[in-house]
DNA sequence: ACAGAAAGCTAACATCCGTCAATAGACGCT
DNA sequence: AGCGTCTATTGACGGATGTTAGCTTTCTGT
């Protein structure tokens, strides 16, 4: 994992507010949404497999991602972790705020732009905007809830099916922040990333890919799914939405089939 | 899982502060504690397996673990998985708070006693006291930490290593609580549990707790586990505690023998 | 166009783990 | 004490996955 150095973005950066509708969405005006963006001082872009935050490094700011996928990951001697994917609107390191230090590496997967956030700044956010300090403790515990989705997926799930999961997951929340996939979902993974998120070999994991092709149920060369069956993709990953909170009522014992 | 009814305390209950002293120990004062200790507003007993909310069901209180055990489960048609454990001093259900519902259900595991806050109080709190509100979000953000050493640890160990792991887990975090352990951490799990939290079948949950004891590392009995030399069950099991966020700095891949 | 590097792919074998079946032990109830 | 139920245990077999090795394809820089 490379430690290059952030460029900071000096051009005119897009940031629209629409980058924001997903993760924070919930319960909270345009007003807010506007304020967030305006807490942004400064963007910068960071290449493919850098590492914008060590694990056990202090911080004095957070970043939100404005585009493309982060990795947290847990490095051991021989071997990484990816305990979690992080899309544009979300705050990646939001925790290092409450607890000063994380205890793992914020990873670039292919070339991403985040915009920064100092603690300072946050602070007066918690302390005067009570409404926003929620909604961005409400995406913290929606890292969480994925979290033990993940948790699930890997007690439960063999690799084919982890794998359909992982873009099962993806899909739908590309869409809840308003990235409407029709055909395909572009990511810059390698095989040996789907290994690290799915906790099997990258040659199992390539297995598992070779078999959802057999199957008929997607297509995946070099990081990029292709389907035209999302409902047989999330079918067959036994994918069910609702950890993701997106709106509607979960379904309880009783509904099910 | 059985629905039974809550039995309400009303005989004296010794809420002593004590029980907090481990999830919300940090930047708390003892004023603080105190404060904490007074919202609770009722305390409430609960048999083994009962379900002390259920996924989806929506709630105006959330609960602290006054003693006991509880698990986070998800349930499926003929599965259940653990996706998390808590101890004395944590908020169970913190997250229905600020999400109104959960995405899995809290059991108790054996016999518990837990506290009640109504969110109506809560939201005074997230007004009126900051620290406490931050302390809070503290607590959820240190659930997540540990759900992703969860997933790093299905990822990586192998079944005996899991079990070893989950003890010694439960060792530290009982020794963060105040709870010192000398020989023994007796819990209400069975190996069904176990399974359930390892995400293995319960035979082979009872294979790897056959394996610990050949390998002389713990005698595990009806979920009590005896040893007479924790850092050994530690190091088998690649235990590293600074995931609880516990006190000193992170150690860094340079750390590394 | 070419070379090197990175990523993808395949086969063979060993290990981990799930499943099925059967038995033994521990606990609660009467 | 005796019974039934829950829990723990063991063996046999097959499937899923890890490991090692080698090969092919794709990308990237010159």
């Amino acid at each position: 994992m490379n430690v290059t150095p952030a460029k900071v973005v000096t051009e005119a950066y897009s940031l629209t507010g629409d980058f924001l509708a997903g993760r924070l969405r919930h319960n909270l005006s345009t007003d807010d949404l506007n304020y967030i963006e305006g807490l942004i001082e400064s963007v910068e872009e960071h290449d493919d497999g850098s590492c914008l935050l060590g694990r056990g490094v202090k911080t004095d700011r957070s970043m939100i991602l404005v585009e493309g996928y982060i990795f947290r990951t847990i490095e051991t001697a021989n071997k990484r972790f990816i305990t979690g994917i992080n899309l544009p609107g979300d705050f990646v390191d939001l925790h290092g705020f409450a607890l000063k230090r994380l205890d793992h590496n914020i990873e670039a997967a292919g070339r991403v732009r985040v915009g920064c956030v100092s603690h300072e700044t946050l602070r007066d956010v918690m302390r005067e905007r009570p409404g926003v300090a929620r909604a961005m403790w409400f995406a913290t515990l929606l890292d969480a809830a994925i979290h033990r989705k993940w948790i699930q997926t890997l007690e439960q799930l063999d690799a084919t099916r982890r794998i359909a999961h992982l873009y099962a997951e993806l899909h739908t929340r590309l869409e809840l922040i308003g990235r409407n996939v029709t055909r395909a979902i572009r990511t810059p993974f390698t095989q040996f990333d789907m290994a690290d998120m799915c906790g099997v070999s990258a040659i199992h994991a390539n297995r598992a890919v070779g078999k959802l092709r057999d199957l008929g149920i997607a297509e995946i060369r070099r990081g990029d799914l292709y389907t035209n069956d999302w409902d047989a993709l999330k079918k067959f990953a036994q994918f069910d939405p609702d950890y993701l909170y997106g709106d509607g009522p979960l379904k309880v014992k009783e509904d099910w089939d």
